[in-house]
DNA sequence: GTTTTATGATCTATATACAGAACATATTGA
DNA sequence: TCAATATGTTCTGTATATAGATCATAAAAC
């Protein structure tokens, strides 16, 4: 049972949120599209839309991703083959990782 | 009342959503940071960090954010100043853009 | 090999994000 | 100006995301 969430959130995410919440409105407006249309496309209501609009940091990620879609604002690359070959690369990079990461009891000295 | 929301995700979210988590989960292992560890840090249960990495789209985007920033990865810019600015001047160009969209009764051509 | 611990998965109770409606306000086109 | 409509805001009920615990498995250290 959560006990009362109130979370904090770093400058970072904030500043974050509010940047791609202003992409996606002025994206919006841009296509002359209504709030009410872009919800209608997303499959969410016109009031998520508006908190999403507002950078707020409790909203579902998809939701926000599928806005950021449907409005035209790229999230990471340029075009979906590049992404598509980013997220293959990291798929391969995480292979080599090792599977759980463990502490040595006796700390090794690995800084120089 | 929400009826049953069983939201659809397009493959451009899915893939971006795989792919932060992806590089949220490379670059935990890099800094050889435990779930438990960093899910302290960002003040999140052990359970979310690990639908975070897997890519849920359900997930707060406040949470992945926060997590996001906690293991290095970067959000849109390279550095904060940068993000800062890009923010600034995504307000300025909001401030340009008409306040509500507004469809012409009478339609008018604007395709050529 | 053994031991230790990180990760993965599942379950329950509860806080909360959501849809949908309703209403007020603002803004644009006429 | 006036009418139409987009946006902003608040409210309510409910579906669901979350914390926290527990257990199983896997992997690393020894």
């Amino acid at each position: 049972m959560p006990k009362s969430i109130t979370r904090t959130y770093s400058r970072y995410s904030r500043d974050a949120s509010a940047l791609l919440a202003g992409l996606i409105r002025a994206a919006r407006k841009e296509r002359q599209l209504t709030t009410q249309e872009v919800a209608d496309r997303a499959g969410i209501s016109r009031g998520l839309l508006q908190r999403i609009e507002k950078g707020d940091l409790k909203c579902e990620i998809g939701a926000v991703f599928e806005v950021a879609t449907i409005v035209g604002v790229e999230l990471f690359e340029a075009d979906e083959r590049a992404l598509s070959k980013h997220l293959s690369q990291t798929r391969d990079k995480l292979a080599l990782l090792p599977k759980s990461v463990r502490k040595k009891s006796k700390p090794v000295r690995d800084d120089f």
